[in-house]
DNA sequence: CTTCCCCTTATAAACGTTTCCATAGATGGT
DNA sequence: ACCATCTATGGAAACGTTTATAAGGGGAAG
């Protein structure tokens, strides 16, 4: 089975091997018997391109770099089916580089120096392999800005966040500000929240949703409804007895990841507190297991797919040389009603 | 900022570009001084390497196609991981190629005919790429054979069953056996189990090893103990329900995956019955939330980061020229013990 | 019957590398 | 002093395409 090219297909038809490339793209007239005849042969030859070659001389390799810090972290496949109806819809390819940022540094991101390496190997990987540009997919908490030098290769950044970059980046403080106003909308003033580590960006950005809101709707603000956690569950269930034990205890909670959430519910259960009829509760994330949990939680949905789909158009905005316009507007993020929130009734 | 390459640097250092090759490659000896000079002049000129022309030449593109019929799917982004770190350690890049099947023809697979085409664009540009190897990941439930067709160049397929080509599987039968041995000695006899579908070629298996393992103990054979789920939380809801219902209850269940697992939770708790004083719950997939349901399940793990890296290196293997070798043994199924269980006091 | 133009097809250069082969100079054994 | 080796380097072909340019032939217009 030797390796057949265009040249072959040239050589049996009778053409030349303009021809033959002519009839492959249709980059120009050919008298229709020939045409017939080259494609006669292509299917005879099994002919298969190799876009190898075909990049080489175009310099356009139709590949986009998708940079994940790491693919195992629970928004991101969802990010990537988002580049991925993009890329379909415009025959480009992705090629995939997962940066595997816990199983090499952990969760501790102070050592991320040591880290830094691997993200400019991927970037100098992608170059090389000349990728029409770049999508980097932080892994939220993170500012990424100066991490990876892309040349003059277009680049754009989501779910992280960025001081000059482009990112495509849903609203943490507005999502936080909305779930707040539906709890007041639903009778609670007293509100407490649990907060994730407070180095994250977006834990200060929701907190600053939270903040706005109180003050937006004249709720009581008091520090003792406040709570710093660590995103772990366990984190949430010790902070939320100690919310229980106050000796007034908030009626609303609002929880900025839904495993966190999850433990409010066990410390609400092992405290013989009813949710949502002693305490209302909403996550954030709106992970697949929220549905699971009893009683199911309402969660604020993120619009990952959207923010890869975006990534993708204003990447592609870029390449086309229309820089200005490259700026996406990503869809809000909407709180998903289900069974852990009820009015408050007096 | 004009392109560099090999030859703008052999001018600038005055050798030939055989030469800067021999010194990007060290394929060959050259005088250190030389060697000095074109690094000098390659850092001056900030090159970058053009591996499409390399790979032009060299016929090897270090890369590896990943087919992924669903990248959203659970599973799969841990295998995409454990591809990813063998990929590292070769140096070998990953072109991922997402079929998306649910969002494509949702969850029901009777018309996946419409769906093939996809899969065939995807093998066809992969090999346009002139990939060095494909990796297929299904979606576990389908026999995939026949569904592609690669040429020559190597495959193996993963998370998938096939007839006669190379899958990288571990093993649904052992582990359901496990399951139910680890039941009888914790002194259950009376053991129930939700299947999945039963179209689906892990559920029989499951169910193969579920049957085996109550013969081989001498378990009492009950067709009132066996249900019939769909995968989904409700049909574990109601199936769970129909167990406790039954005048004589089992006294343990073994559930054919978490979400239904969680359904069962939810029956146990809406009839008052305590898990696990009242009835032993094993899961089967390890999903993450089964770690935070009330009470914590004990589940099945699957070796998905195994199989992903097990696939890469029977891969290789096959690529490299020793088909013989390539089958590989995937860790088996590990049952991870949390508070779902408990031994049977009589 | 020229002349011009258009339509179709061919020739060859180019894309950025790798690598085979050649060459020039140095070394060393006789 | 000569030939055989050996080392360091250069020249040029090749990888499979695209595409600029040229060329041949036919028809319409003069």
């Amino acid at each position: 089975m030797d390796k057949v090219g265009i040249k072959e297909i040239a050589a049996k038809a009778n053409v030349s091997i303009a021809t033959v490339s002519y009839v492959l793209n249709g980059t120009r007239n050919v008298r229709p018997q020939t045409k017939e005849r080259v494609l006669k042969v292509i299917e005879e030859l099994k002919y298969k391109p190799n876009n190898i070659a075909k990049s080489l001389k175009s310099k356009k390799t139709n590949t986009i770099g998708v940079i994940a810090e790491d693919i195992t972290v629970f928004n991101v496949p969802e990010i990537i089916d988002g580049i991925n109806e993009y890329a379909d819809r415009y025959d480009l390819h992705i090629v995939l580089t997962n940066l595997r940022l816990h199983k090499r540094v952990g969760h501790n991101y102070s050592n991320i120096g040591a880290f830094r390496k691997y993200a400019e190997n991927a970037v100098s990987d992608l170059l090389a392999k000349q990728v029409d540009g770049i999508i980097y997919i932080g892994i939220h908490p993170r500012d990424v800005t100066g991490l990876i030098d892309p040349g003059d290769t277009p680049i754009v950044y989501t779910y992280c966040y960025t001081k000059n970059e482009l990112s495509i980046q849903y609203n943490d403080e507005q999502a936080s500000y909305d779930a707040i106003e539906y709890l007041y909308k639903k009778g609670h003033h007293r509100i407490a929240v649990i907060t994730g580590l407070m180095d994250s960006i977006p834990s200060r950005l929701r907190f600053n949703g939270y903040f706005k809101a109180v003050t937006d709707f004249e709720l009581p603000f008091e520090p003792q409804l406040i709570k710093v956690g660590n995103w772990g569950l366990e984190s949430g269930l010790k902070l939320t007895k100690e919310l229980l034990e106050l000796a007034d205890p908030p009626t609303a909670l609002l929880v900025m990841n839904d495993v966190m959430a999850a433990g409010s519910l066990r410390a609400a259960r092992s405290m013989g507190v009813r949710v949502p009829e002693d305490l209302s509760l909403v996550g954030f994330d709106n992970r697949e297991f929220s549905d699971y949990l009893n009683p199911r939680i309402t969660t604020m949905n993120l619009p990952l797919h959207e923010m890869g789909y975006s990534s993708m158009r204003s990447l592609l905005r870029i390449i086309g040389g229309d820089e200005e316009h490259a700026a996406e507007q990503v869809p809000l993020c909407v709180l998903i009603e289900r069974e852990s929130v009820a009015p408050l009734v007096d």
